[in-house]
DNA sequence: ATGAAAGCGCTAACAG
DNA sequence: CTGTTAGCGCTTTCAT
């Protein structure tokens, strides 16, 4: 269909009365061709609006000139924003873009990345279902590849985590600082990295800030239903706690309509801080101060760190990056102002 | 490097003691063969774990199985909810995705187009640089595409457009029915295609519904800003209007901000809905009223449309298909009940 | 500096 | 039913 009856090398060697080595050699810049043939071709083929044939070119070199993205089935916000830093850069770079989103299980992430395999000359993965195992089982051993936000110690691939440990630790010691003695966490999945990391962030600054408070954990899983409900039970305890940290921003939006609903004003009554800063942060009432994680630049840096593995000249395998985020303070922990970067 | 020293055909007809040919055969499925070599032949290459060379095959079969999407630099939720509905129906129809954004030019869209030659076998594109010329220059004739949300009437490529026209038609329609005497519109952007729309569905439920009532129309250009602006200037008028229909949320958005800081009740002392139902709508306070587009439709309406023409059953060119919108009726327009489906 | 020719890995006739 | 073979369009030696 799209490759029909185009017009090959062949046709711009004919038309331009010159061998189809030349044509290719100037279409390359590969040198060696007199300028005056060189204005011929570029001429011919302009002219008969040569577009060389992809498939061709790959077969022959091996290139693809492609990167693969597998993402899992993920929340719009996130996942449009890392699409665009990936996009962007790879654009910089003369690269193309094939995605692949909406993967529900373990064995549909391994498909999407099997077929992948000579479409792509390196692939970036983000997915929770990525292991040791899974990489070695789906992924050729030649490929490059780079792991997006992922627990994986792989020997092989470089990985790129959000700082979730040092964000959360950072609002939480805020929160601390603000005064509000002690601080509830709503945690989130089980199973989740993220959440785990988080987790770790919030233990890590009671520890240290908080040392003679009691840690208040309750069950969430990053929905904001799991928030609401967390929001009741975190008012049913005998003593209200003063501030609340969830660890995502929609469970901190569910909490705060379970405050809401129970006549508690925030932050007067109770401050709350969420983790993501999601568009939706911004705009619910009070503002919720929130942990920013900066996705599009994480997109673009994986990029980067892909196209310098397939260059030969990247990082060495197994190395793991880490990307900061701000801590952003809005209305609903009661307190106005902004402390970027750590 | 992806293709560095894969095992080819060859390995596996070698190893199965049989023909390439049969070793094709099997794994495409083209009959002719016995049960018992397709099963040698299954054995082997699963043992080498073959995978056939993609650019070879396309080369050869002219084929991609892959469908490019060229989209402008968008807001995330709608890009986010529009490529995981191309995804979706895209493996659902073993196609694979290669998608290009961020665009902020005419010149940087054709260069899109024109990357993806070769390397597509259908195209979809969204684009508010795409006019028919541009297509005629950019597209090669025999590449099947379909349009998104476009304003061109081409002869040569089917459309597939959100039904703005219906949609606000029948928002402000709702918020007269509501007694709300007459209603203001914030306009979006002068040359934008939706927003034209959007305000003749403004002018005709007017003009139907409210025929005395004179049109009160306003500028803005669907930023959040230009919303709160358009709110400000609302006021300012002699009359201050009972309701007042936003072409977009974000602009709704920036209105209520205007309205709550006069002092402004919503919506007991003045109405306002929206369009488009971004995510936010449901968070800020009051609930905004808003038309919902079923965004995720478009885009798997869109990929079945295009596979449908890759395979030459598809509509016939220059076909117009227009998706429906629903009212969603929150707080914000002074009443709670949902109208669906128009 | 240019051209001829050998494949890259695969599918699709065409023979047998 | 199976094997042989001719390319698909291109890059890249290797001659000239």
């Amino acid at each position: 269909m799209a490759t029909k009856k185009r017009t090959t090398i062949k046709d711009v060697a004919r038309e331009a009365k010159v061998s189809i080595a030349s044509v290719s050699r100037v279409l390359n810049g590969s040198g060696g061709v007199t300028p005056e043939t060189q204005e011929i071709v570029r001429a011919t083929a302009a002219r008969l609006s040569y577009v060389p044939d992809n498939a061709a070119r790959s077969l022959i070199t091996g290139r693809t000139n492609t990167v693969g993205a597998v993402l899992p089935d993920l929340y719009g916000e996130y996942f449009s924003e890392l699409i665009r830093g990936i996009d962007l850069a790879a654009r910089a770079r003369g690269l193309h873009l094939l995605v692949s989103s909406s993967h529900d299980g373990v064995d549909a992430a391994a498909a999407a990345v099997r077929a992948m395999r000579g479409r792509v000359d390196g692939m970036l993965i983000l997915s929770e279902f990525v292991d040791a195992a899974f990489l070695e089982a789906n992924l050729p051993s030649d490929l490059p590849a780079v792991l997006l936000d992922s627990p994986v110690k792989s020997t092989r691939y470089p990985a790129l985590n959000i700082d979730n440990f040092a964000g959360a630790n950072a609002m939480v010691r805020h929160l601390l600082d603000l005064g509000h003695g002690s601080v509830a966490l709503i945690a989130g999945p089980r199973g989740n990295f993220d959440a785990q990391e988080r987790e770790k962030g919030y233990r890590s600054a009671m520890a240290s800030h908080a040392p003679k408070a009691a840690l208040n954990i309750v069950a969430g899983d990053f929905t904001e239903e799991s928030g609401y409900r967390a929001g009741r039970e975190l008012l049913a305890q005998k003593v209200r706690p003063r501030a609340v940290f969830a660890g995502n921003d929609m469970m901190a939006v569910g909490c705060l309509y379970a405050f809401r609903e129970a006549g508690l004003e925030v932050p007067r009554d109770i401050a709350l801080a969420g983790f993501d800063d999601i568009l939706i942060a911004r705009y619910v009432t009070p503002p919720l101060s929130t942990v920013r994680v900066r996705i599009a630049d994480m997109g673009k840096s994986a990029l980067l760190m892909l196209a310098e593995l397939m260059d030969g000249s990247g990082p060495p395998a197994a190395s793991i990056h880490t990307l900061g985020c701000d801590v952003v303070v809005r209305d609903s922990c009661g307190e106005r102002h902004i402390r970027a970067g750590l």
